[in-house]
This record gives C-alpha cells, sequence and structure tokens, in this order.
DNA sequence: GACAGCCGTTCCGTTTACGGAACGAATGTC
DNA sequence: GACATTCGTTCCGTAAACGGAACGGCTGTC
C-alpha cells in the first residue's frame, strides 16, 4: 500500500504493475470477511457469486470484474474505495502521503492523510497559518514529530497532537519504516465557533 | 465496532445493483480523458488496452476486469479510488460510517473510518476480539465514547482512544452533531500466516 | 475531387473469468 | 468407529471481456 507507483499525471509510468495490488486486494477482502465470521463459503453464497469466484480473489489469482468486486464488497458491507487503493500521492522531501478525505465541517475544514516514511528519514514542514493544529497516529514505527523545538514521540497505536502554526518536524526513530494517519486542521478564520 | 450483529444468514441486504455503479465509473472516466485532452484512441494506445475494451468501459456496456481499470486509471494519473464510489456505508442504530480506507502492517491490520452521529444520540457496540483497539478523532462537536464503564469525553479537535474488547458505546453531548474519525487496530492473530 | 489521417464504434476470434461440481481435510454427532 | 456437515481449493464447460481489424464519419492537404 502507498506503493510507489506515483501516479504522476503526463509521467510516463515505467510499467504499471496492477499484479503488485491486486494481491493487496483479495488480502483486504478476506480481512474484512474473517473480521465479520464469515466463512468463504457463506460470504460466496449470500454475495452470489462462486466459491471459486471468491477463493480465487481472496488468495490474488484471479483478475476479478468491476462487478464482481462489486457484489463482495456490497455483501462486507464496504464501497468498493474501501478495498482499492487511494488517490493521489503527495510527496515531501522525505514523506509520501495519500490524502483520503478532505472536507469541511462548520468552523474548520480537515484533510485526512495516509503518511508513509521511510527508515531514517527526516521531513520539516513550515509553519501553517495561525491556529492549524495536527493530529497524528502511528500505526507502524516510531516517530518523533511536532514543532521544532518541542517535538513529541508516538509509536504504534499511540498520537500525538500540536499546533502547527510554527515550523515542525517529523523523524523515523528506530529502524522500522512509519507509517501512519495525519488529520490537519485548519479553523475558519474571522468566525467564531457555535455561530 | 459499527457493523453490528445484521449479518445474520436471514437478513438480506436491500438488493446490490452494481449496474447503477458501472455506468458512472465510465463516465468519470470519459470525464478524467477529456479533461486531459486526450483521446479516447491515444489512451488505448498509452495504458496499452483495446480502443473497444475503452470505448465499451466509458459507455459502460462492459464489465471491466480489475487491470483493466487499473491501468486505465494509472495513466490518467489517478487511483482507483477516483472512479469508484466511496460507498455511503451505514451501520449500527445511530451512527454513520464510512470506510475510507483498510490496510494491513506488518501485526496488525487497520480500518480507516469517517463517523457521523447525529445530535442525541447514542450507539452500543459489543466487544471486539481480545487486544482490538479503536482511535477516536472528533471534528465537530462533542462525543462521549469508550468502554461503556468508563467512557472518555473528546470535543472538536481531541483525541480518545481505548480498548474495544468489551462492550463499548459512542454518545452525543451538547447540541451539535458529531463528526470523527475512527481508527480501528486489529493485532495480527496468532494463527495468521505469515506476512 | 482524391487521398491520408485520425476519430469513436462495431465485428469477431481468442483468452479468461465465471459458477457448478468434485475434491480432500477438518470437525461434530451418535 | 461410521457418518454427515462444512471448510477452502481445484477441475471444467460456458459465458463474456479481451485486443486486432474493419467500419463509417470527419478534417486537412494538394
Amino acid at each position: 500500500m502507498l506503493h510507489d507507483s506515483s501516479m504522476k499525471p503526463g509521467a510516463q509510468n515505467p510499467r504499471p504493475t496492477p499484479d503488485s495490488d491486486t494481491p493487496d486486494i483479495g488480502r483486504r477482502i478476506r480481512r474484512l470477511r474473517e473480521e465479520r465470521g464469515i466463512s468463504l463459503s457463506e460470504l460466496a453464497r449470500r454475495a452470489g457469486v462462486g466459491k471459486a469466484t471468491l477463493s480465487g480473489l481472496e488468495n490474488g489469482t484471479r483478475n476479478p470484474t468491476l462487478e464482481t468486486l462489486w457484489t463482495v464488497t456490497a455483501q462486507l458491507g464496504v464501497g468498493l474505495a474501501a478495498v482499492v487503493d487511494t488517490g493521489p500521492v503527495v510527496h515531501g522531501t522525505a514523506v509520501q502521503g495519500v490524502l483520503l478525505q478532505a472536507f469541511e465541517e462548520e468552523g474548520a475544514a480537515y484533510e485526512l492523510y495516509r503518511l508513509f516514511f521511510p527508515t531514517g528519514s527526516t521531513q520539516t514542514s513550515p509553519a501553517h497559518p495561525e491556529g492549524v493544529t495536527e493530529h497524528l497516529t502511528v500505526f507502524a514505527g516510531t516517530l518523533r514529530a511536532g514543532p521544532a523545538d518541542a517535538p513529541l514521540t508516538a509509536g504504534p497505536g499511540e498520537y500525538v497532537t500540536w499546533r502547527s502554526d510554527v515550523p515542525h518536524t517529523y523523524t523515523v526513530l528506530g529502524e522500522h519504516d512509519v507509517h501512519a494517519s495525519l488529520l490537519i486542521r485548519y479553523p475558519r478564520r474571522r468566525s467564531e465557533p457555535g455561530g
């Protein structure tokens, strides 16, 4: 996931390899199915597809049609977007990020990213406008992140938050790559909350 | 957590209709192609698929395979998630949730949701398998969530986490709807094949 | 006008994803 | 023990998605 097949518009992709993606989809589907405590046979029955189809799909030995994928994920109660790899990849000097969702609420706008930092990397970001905060949850590895003069440390499953209206840094600690989600909150200016 | 016990053998999902989705995908692809000023013939050439395939895909008269869809969207510089529907998946008695992404890391699987709770609502979820944790960040409103016997409170921009291997609840405080993101972490079970 | 080039669609033989059935393994019942 | 049930995988005939080629339509060149 977040595999480097960085999708740059215009640039000639050196060789798209859907094969490196398809098995992941199968794994995600199997994971979702097992979380629900459903057997392969039963999911196939419910979704109205053959067991052979579902078996091959989960094992990545088939190249499913959109309809097959749709009926299976629908039975699992998730959308297609939940199992396919997501959109625009953004690059910093060290970090790779995928914008999962951007949206606005009353009083603030949000961007939700999934981030990947290679082991040994450091990323520095300039200050955001006043009032902007970042909320970071680490999935794997250990990351030291936050204001440049007072960073915080988070390991797998941990969470840190800071005001990002000052320069801030991200540094990978240890030998593992870091995977994390980052929520950036942009408060609306000249507008009081609760209005 | 969310997808409650509504996965009973008898319970039938209200008729999945992939047909209502497939033509949309074709329209989105055609739109993306035209935005880039590329002809159908040229996109087919670049992506290495037949013109017949792309024509049928854009017109919704074919049921494309995942590989076809992947190579085409990759050439357009977008991910698959850009053309498939993010399922407006609704679970639970009170909450509405959209699974933004499901993925695996070494040692654990993750599901990242975006949640919406209407004012005044309460949601109860049964216990998850041992070791599962939930990580919730509130965007708007105030939510009281966590283990049923010891819930925590989070307002806008705040974060709470808890072990979800016991029954847990979500209760909206105050008069504002609650928007939040929820990360659920499933540690890998011991019997699982290595990854 | 004749021709060349590209457009998107349609035709058609080949490839392959499909579902049903058969398979061995694992588990439950008496 | 014998037997039934369910598991996930594999085999196989059929249906359909695939790429190549041919099609009519449109545009620009001489």
